[in-house]
DNA sequence: GCAAGTCTTGATGGAATCTTGAGGGGGGAG
DNA sequence: CTCCCCCCTCAAGATTCCATCAAGACTTGC
């Protein structure tokens, strides 16, 4: 699973269908959290921002259908309704108000967590994970995602091959990389022996990235060896 | 009408069903194509890339399950399954294929309707960010729900092509999107290497939507990789 | 079946990028 | 001190990639 444990809300106002929820969910590795009505189903998705609602449309306090609809302002997390009332009309209603799945009590368990498997892998897949992975040293910003460099704020644009060379000296930040190394996996296979190559880019990237490209400190040369790239330790 | 039209297809055996389900879309909206086979399907999906796909897991050639996994690999578009079994193991083992959704014949049309329109909802939106189903950057404003396009206030017209590349790039708003993965959203699996389409079709996005076309700020070219929707950081 | 809109395809000029070569400098070994 | 190896810089083709225009084929709605 992408997420270790992601967390549910279970909407409920019927407190044995909650237990029996709660351990079918708890001992399949999700976080559950409860409320018994509109209310506090509210605090709880503002205060613990589940990454699933599992919501009971007949809740003593004002009905579900409006109840989704609020969420929907508040949160992205998919809403997975349970419902004793079978009606098409209800479904479609509760569907085209931001619901991502209805399902009929009563209903079995198994499909019920399929049907949550789905809802947070349709979540979860763009992108892939929160915050992307940047690295960072100096002034000098570089959003591996994104593919975007920035130096002390502003941007700057580099090159494919300024990249590729970029990226592979930051896989192994701090690290000495060798000539070979970095012409394998940047330029392939046959240019191994290509060092010329390895300056030339080089000075363009110091060019581009370093304050004073005649005396870098982000990217050190090794003599005889390779080229290392700074991390700030 | 500025609403391009989603592309849905059909994948059953029963040319009656196929034609009251083409009926039933068409009416509401949608183009349809239709595969009768597996074989068909897949054919379907890298010719006209659709955007949802309505699968009969009772296929003569192959069994659906399989399929499932198979279109899996090449699209990310939804696939909402409709079956004659209704044993919960059918439905697990489907949507833990790659299905997105489970209906059991017979089922109302209203309700098919509504699931479809829950699964074109979800693909729709971008990766992370907030709840919010507008994309706005600078004077541009999209709608990815209706789909509507405005810029400073008045409306925009994109034929359905145009918009399918702008969705593709607000998906991945600030991110550099790769030539084959444009090509591969929009055009489908068979399009990769026509980047030709794309210089085309980029072109006319910018005469639509920048301010001054032939310096773009908006849809940037980034030479070599691919373009980046500029969302504003 | 017609007309409007849309998609596909080709040709062309221009921009960005890559490749290659020449020349210069610093430091260690002899 | 001089030679030699390694590294850096600059810059001019060569090449690849991109933008634009436009015409014909195709689709769609009426």
């Amino acid at each position: 699973m992408s997420t270790p444990n992601p967390t549910i809300l279970i909407v409920d106002d019927e407190p044995q269908l909650r237990r029996f929820l709660r351990t079918a969910l708890g001992s399949h590795g999700y976080q559950v959290v409860e409320a018994a009505t509109a209310r506090e189903c509210q605090a709880q998705v503002a205060g613990r921002n589940p990454e699933l609602i599992l919501l009971d449309l007949g809740l003593p306090d004002g009905d579900g259908l409006s109840l989704t609809k609020t969420l929907r302002r508040v949160t992205r997390a998919p809403i997975v309704v349970i419902s004793a009332r079978g009606r098409e009309q209800d479904k479609i209603a509760a569907l085209d108000l931001g619901a991502d799945d209805y399902l009929t009590k009563p209903f079995g368990i198994g499909e019920l967590l399929a049907r949550i498997r789905v809802a947070l892998r349709r979540a979860a897949l763009p992108a892939g994970g929160p915050a992307d992975p940047v690295f960072e040293a100096g002034d000098l910003r570089v959003d591996l995602i994104r593919r975007q460099v920035h130096r002390g704020g502003s941007e700057v644009h580099l090159t494919p091959t300024e990249y590729k060379l970029l990226a592979a000296l930051i896989r192994e930040a701090g690290r000495v990389v060798t000539h070979r190394q970095l012409l394998h996996e940047v330029w392939g296979a046959n240019y191994v022996e290509q060092t010329h190559y390895l300056r030339v880019y080089l000075g363009q990237l110091r060019h581009k990235l370093e304050r004073d490209p005649a005396r870098p400190t982000l990217l050190r040369t090794e003599p005889g060896v390779g080229y290392r790239l700074w991390d700030g330790k």
